[in-house]
This record gives C-alpha cells, sequence and structure tokens, in this order.
DNA sequence: ACGCCACCTGTCCACGTGGACAATGGCGGG
DNA sequence: CCCGCCATTGTCCACGTGGACAGGTGGCGT
C-alpha cells in the first residue's frame, strides 16, 4: 500500500487510458483474458477493467475464460455509468471492486489501496442501497440467533473457532488458558446441540 | 487522508484503548452520546466506537439520543464479535463504518480513511454476504468454483468432509478404505490451499 | 511400450481435540 | 446467607486427524 503495487490497466477508451495512465505500470488497449494470464504469471495481482459501455452485464465477463484468467487477481471493474445490477453481477464474478470510471482520481486510487490490501471495494451509493435492501427485505431469523442461549464469553469464543483458530491461539488472543478455552467450548457444544467445532463452524455461519 | 483527521475514540476495553491510541488524538472512556456533541462542536467528525461485547443490537444504538448525536459524523463502529445482523443494524443506524476490534491496525487505519473521504466501509466478510444475499441466484465464485482442479473423487470427499463428516464415514459411504479418504484430503487441501478440514468446509460452503 | 495420472491401500507417529473426573473465586437473587 | 451461574484452571486419556515415509493397480495418450 506504501508502496504501490503494480498495476494493469484494460480499458478501450482512449479519454480513460489517459486520465488513468498516471497511476499504472502499464495500460493495455482491450480487454483479453490472455493479457490477464501473463500479468499474473508476472506474480502481479492488481488489475483496473474498464467495461466500457456494453451492456449492462457484458457476456465477457460471464465467460468461463475470464473467470479462470481472474481467479487469483485483484481486479477493480470501472463502469461509465453504474448500476447496482451491473455491480452485483461484476462482484458475484469475482471482481474486487466496482466503481465509477469517471470518479475522482484519488477515489480511485483509494480503492485500489483497499482492494491491494485484500478487501472488497464498493462506492457509497451501491453499498447503501445492498444494506438497505438486505435489511428491509430479509428477515433476521437464522442470521445471528445462533448466539441465543450463549453468554458473552462463550459467544466469543464461538466465533473465534468457527473462523478455523485453535484452542491454543484463541486463548492466547483472549488471554486465558486454553483449558477454559476447551472450557467455554464444551459448554457452546452442549448448549448448540453440536458436537464438533466444525459443527460449530456451519452453525455459526448460517450452512443448513 | 494524507494528513490524519482527529479522531475521538470511544471504548469501555482498556486493551483497545491502548492498542488504538497511536492513531487516536482522544481516547475517551464511555459511550457516552454527548461525548459526540462536543467532539461535533470542536468541528471534528472523525470518530472510532467500541462497541465491546454487548448484546447484539446494543439499545444504546437505536436510542434517538444517539442518532441525534451521531448526525452528521463519520462513526467507525467497531466489534469484538462482528456479526451480519450487527453489522446490519449498525450501518442503517447511521455508522459510516463496520469493523473487527482485533482487526490489524492497518486495517483500521485504512477503515478510516475510507470512511474520512465520504465513503463507506463494510469488511470483506460481510460485504461478500451481503452480495451473495442481495444476489443470492448467482452463485457466487468460489461457491461452485471451489471445486476446479479437483478430480471427480476428489471432489466427492470434499463434499463429504465439508459437512462435518468423519473420515471412517466416507470411506464408508463412498465404499472405500479410511486410509484412501485421506489421501484424498491431502491432495484436496493440497490443491485448495488450506490445511484442515475446517477450512475447507468454510471454502466449500463459501464463507470468508 | 513407456510415462503420466487417477485411484487405491499400508504403517508409524505427533498433535489437537473433546470428554471425564476435578477445583476456586466472584457476583447477583431469593 | 446460601445457591446458582459464570469464568477460570488443573490432569488424564481415548480418539480422530494429518503428515511422512511407503507402495500397487488400471486407463489413456504419444
Amino acid at each position: 500500500m506504501r508502496t504501490p503495487e503494480p498495476l494493469l490497466i484494460l480499458t478501450t477508451d482512449e479519454l480513460l487510458a489517459e486520465r488513468w495512465q498516471g497511476l499504472a505500470d502499464r495500460v493495455l488497449h482491450g480487454r483479453q483474458a490472455d493479457a490477464l494470464d501473463a500479468w499474473r504469471r508476472d506474480g502481479h495481482r492488481l488489475v483496473v477493467a474498464d467495461l466500457g459501455l456494453g451492456s449492462p452485464t457484458s457476456p465477457l465477463w460471464e465467460s468461463a475464460a475470464w473467470k479462470r484468467s481472474a481467479h487469483g487477481l485483484q481486479i477493480l471493474a470501472a463502469s461509465s455509468v453504474p448500476s447496482e445490477d451491473e455491480g452485483l453481477t461484476l462482484m458475484n464474478a469475482g471482481a474486487s471492486g466496482y466503481c465509477h470510471s469517471h470518479g475522482p482520481l484519488d477515489t480511485l486510487r483509494q480503492a485500489l489501496e483497499v482492494i491491494a490490501s485484500g478487501e472488497l471495494w464498493v462506492g457509497r451509493a451501491l453499498l447503501s442501497r445492498l444494506l438497505r435492501l438486505v435489511d428491509s427485505r430479509l428477515p433476521r431469523a437464522g442470521l445471528a440467533d445462533w448466539s441465543s442461549g450463549l453468554t458473552d464469553r462463550e459467544r466469543e469464543v464461538a466465533h473465534h473457532a468457527a473462523v478455523g483458530e485453535s484452542n491454543a491461539l484463541i486463548g492466547d488472543t483472549l488471554g486465558i488458558t486454553e483449558r477454559t478455552v476447551k472450557a467455554h467450548l464444551k459448554a457452546i457444544f452442549e448448549k448448540l446441540g453440536v458436537e464438533d467445532r466444525l459443527q460449530l463452524a456451519l452453525r455459526v455461519h448460517g450452512v443448513r
């Protein structure tokens, strides 16, 4: 982040290429999937891909070839005419971020920093819509009800265990003995009716 | 962004206060809403508020007083035990960001930069779940994609293991030796880059 | 025919896990 | 004031797991 990572830009738009050239190591005209392969082979990860004015969900992005090429890369998709639908499609197709092509350069730079660090980027417009959609339409049942009946400490331990941390690690991060972690887990298993930390993980993450 | 903005930290957790003091101008123990008013009167905007271990949806955050005080401020809510539910509630209650209290400091710093620039911050775990929830008919890359590269048999074994079955059981149902199951799992772990059947389960079920 | 690969099986061993006995201190309600 | 709940820690042990050595078969392409 401090030292900007090599960045590949894919676009067919002359103006955008010019506009963005300041922050990229390499600008390619086109959207060839093989360019992605080459980029990855060179050990790089960061890519900005311009969608141009294509159909809202360009078939290119849904092709198996694209997904295969995009795998392992962190791609910031930029659209000239951002839409909820397009954003969703692209993010679900494996993109790490989605932004407006003609937005401020600073925003683009920030988005790149964010996805370079392994997080995801979605602009505030789309994100706030997502939040409202989920909040209004989806019943809360099953989202967080697993923790009902657990004490605060148990909830905490359960959360750590559910993401694959070992008892020793959990105890270490919580500042307690491994033995105590096991005691909490015992109670957790009992209360949730599971007998495994794996079953716990599935329960916590809402599987089945 | 380049010149860090004044930052107020609200927490009741000693360890967190110590951990975060490096990046704050002022650390307050407590969660008083009037502290927010004072902060805004001084012309500041940035706040990190620790939720502690309160109930998933602490009543404090839903009170009218809190919302009034939080208005105009950019608040990053930090939870020790993040959950979908809590994140949704807080973001919809006016928070600008939601993150894990014990996450890396760099991530926190980045989140602060992002919300300082007027955007919203949601960690990739919650965000990816939101995306999947909203667009659930499209199996997200990683949900149907985890099995790419695996052989048919490996896919089969992986599926059984990912729902919590023991090696012996898997071998039994597939009509092979437990030893063979372990061999398959070895290959699976290798190919997927995990080292655990729990990590495998999370991967298979699209968690993280 | 040779090599590659998917599939199958064997033994040994270090390690983490979960259960079965325990015990102590604190804190709030009846 | 005692009882119940919570958090904490202890030892011992059976078991499943995953890694590290091994191998053996059959199919498929050059």
